[in-house]
DNA sequence: ATTGCTTCCTGAGCGC
DNA sequence: TGCGCTCAGGAAGCAA
């Protein structure tokens, strides 16, 4: 589950591959993943100008023209290469370059898009995220305030990407397990201490686990099709044993797993 | 306004 | 060996 850490990796090792090159091809295999209503011939070639991310959306520019916005979902992959097509066994759709090297999008469940935005036109998704988490727009004071009238248990609250973008159900559980608060706790009851404790946990994790490559649970692969290593590092995602000794509870939260140490975190 | 349920989909893992 | 079942989950859409 490609979340922000590991988006950002994939961004970051794109930039110096694609930046400059210009689209000449956009290729879909599974009808539905790529979405645009217009003349696509119209608008290539395109040279990329630019590549980020917001939340867990991939966005890519180019130069006075249209954007492509990607949401990999769960098992989606962008793999940059020169390689045949076969090599891929769910390959959803394909971006060609100038200079003959491809961006694939690889995907086993489907539920990964690319989204084609017109000059001038703006995703609406994109408008409803909330601030990044490793930015200065995410601090205790705007916590405090989002959530004091959410009684919703904060480990549904954190999952909302109108609240802070980017994060997912593993490091919403590492997070929470940092902070030493339980998942089940009310939002609305958290005290300020705790709020000042999410957010340290928040840019500490994140940071790690990027500078790790992300995590790679099962389907997780950076651009260059390698897996990230945070996955040796998790503390209560899909363990057994908390480091305190106690068994790891597992339960359903929002129709997720969360894990979490009943001893650690209150 | 907020929350929760359903839907999309394939592969892995399990019991028999 | 193979069948059928359950589970994994991000976010949109909808209902309450």
């Amino acid at each position: 589950m490609p979340e922000l850490p590991e988006v950002q990796t994939i961004v970051s090792g794109l930039s110096n591959k694609i930046i400059g090159k210009k689209i000449v091809g956009i290729i879909e295999y599974r009808p539905g993943t790529v979405l645009f209503s217009g003349d696509l011939a119209g608008l290539l070639p395109a040279e990329i100008s630019g590549i980020g991310r917001r939340g867990k959306y991939i966005i890519i520019s180019t130069a006075h023209s249209f954007t492509l916005i990607i949401h990999l979902r769960m098992t989606g992959r962008l793999i940059y290469g020169k390689g045949e097509n076969t090599f891929f066994r769910h390959l959803r759709a394909r971006l060609n370059l100038d200079d003959g090297s491809r961006l694939y999008f690889d995907d086993i469940r489907t539920f990964g898009k690319i989204i084609i935005c017109e000059p001038g036109k703006q995703y609406e998704p994109l408008t409803k995220l909330g601030p990044e988490p490793l930015s200065e727009g995410f601090n205790a004071e705007y916590l405090q305030n989002k959530i004091r009238s959410r009684p919703a248990p904060v480990k549904n609250i954190m999952l909302d990407q109108s609240v802070v973008a980017g994060l997912g159900n593993i490091y919403v559980s590492e997070i929470l397990f940092r902070s030493g608060i339980s998942p089940l706790k009310k939002a609305s009851e958290l005290v300020p201490d705790e709020i000042d404790r999410i957010i340290d946990a928040t840019g500490k994790i994140l940071i790690d686990a990027i500078q790790h490559g992300g995590t790679t649970i099962s389907d997780y692969r950076n651009y260059n099709n390698e897996k990230g290593s945070y996955q040796d590092h998790l503390k209560v995602y899909a363990q057994q044993k908390c480091v305190c000794g106690v068994d790891i509870t597992r339960i359903k939260q929002a129709g997720r797993s969360t894990f979490f140490c009943n001893h650690c975190q209150k």
